[in-house]
DNA sequence: GTTTTATCCTAGGAGCCCTAGGAATACAAA
DNA sequence: TTTGTATTCCTAGGGCTCCTAGGATAAAAC
């Protein structure tokens, strides 16, 4: 019988195809195989379990993301900057549901391939890219970051769970929460009294 | 042999006890059975299903949640509620991992089920209360609240999946983003040009 | 062409979800 | 108290899943 001519890319790439059009809790051994042509226990010479699956999709995942606001941003400074990575974010998530949300799951993910894949690293300086124009110093910075980050990741997540119900388009509200961000960022608040509490 | 005197609502909350203590996707039907002492097809006169069960483990956290938050809001106004109002969300969170995540799934929920559970719809209506003393009118009103849920979502979500690698705390930073959050409410920014494209 | 290495297979155990139908318990009415 | 009814919980079992072990076979190295 001619080999299928499978690789670990092969199948992450299988398994991501699978979250995006039926879910992620769908994406299985069974399923990725036979998306393949191939019996499940083949798998196994190239990931080392599902739960290795689900990593390595997550890993894809990221790197395509970075890559895609990578490529947004570039060239690109201030407000304009800002809204170039929010949207390729926004996009991403759209166009790679099941992708996307394997970036959710706190899973465990061998060192070894974490290492190689500087998708989520690459991510975060890219943030910091972005703030760079807005005259902001560490702590603030990081801080900054963390609350571009969450809130972005918020957004999307919460639409993709179906929790803006209102009639009020999501779209509208995207463009909205940027510009308020944007605001936010050029008027960055001092700490308060009472933050040590 | 004596009845265990089963209920929906005492699997729903072995259920979520599981999912706080090992994790989401390790509650199965043959877990919540184990642990309540009983055969797993027992579990079905209560419940319809697995799918099911996950649903009312949302409904069960959204109500939980909404309860603190009233509770830790209640006769707050102004940044004393904002804080109030996020610490009690994150805190859920932190509590109940399981019972959280449970909320992220955008599962199908029995309709029937769902408009029984208060949780979710009160816990807009309270951030509305939150946003009262700011003096935002609609559409601004639905924009930030779309935005504070999303952002505090985010963190907790990005927190749990163990997004906060850098040293700084991610208390510290919680505490600068409602800091921030807050100058913010305060001088929501107009409409921008461009938002309309 | 031969040897080595890797891939993909079959076989099978253990666990999971869920259904069908039977036994035992709690409850209601006489 | 006794009888009848409804519900709960059980056993049995099918089909799917993950994963391991070991064998056959194709590709690569010599």
């Amino acid at each position: 019988m001619a080999r299928a001519g499978l690789t670990a890319e092969r199948v992450t790439l299988a398994g991501a195809e699978l979250a995006d059009e039926v879910g992620l809790d769908q994406v299985t051994m069974s399923q990725v195989a036979r998306r393949l042509g191939v019996k499940d226990a083949s798998l196994y010479t190239h990931v080392r379990g599902l739960e290795d699956l689900r990593g390595r999709i997550a890993l894809l995942a990221a790197d395509e993301k970075t890559i895609g606001i990578a490529e947004a941003t570039s060239g690109r400074a201030g407000k304009d900057a800002l809204v170039a990575f929010a949207d390729a974010w926004r996009e991403y998530a759209h166009k790679h549901p099941g992708r996307y949300m394997a970036t959710q799951t706190p899973v465990q993910i061998d060192p070894e391939l974490a290492a190689k894949a500087a998708g989520p690293r690459r991510a975060v300086e890219l943030t910091y890219g972005v703030l760079r124009g807005y005259g902001l110093t560490e702590p603030d910075l990081t801080d900054a970051v963390r609350l571009l980050r969450s809130t972005f990741h918020g957004f999307v997540a919460l639409e993709a769970a179906g929790g803006f119900a209102h009639e009020r388009s999501p779209q509208q509200s995207w463009v909205r929460a940027l510009d308020a961000l944007h605001t936010l960022l050029e008027h960055w608040p001092p700490p308060q009294e009472g933050d040590s509490a």
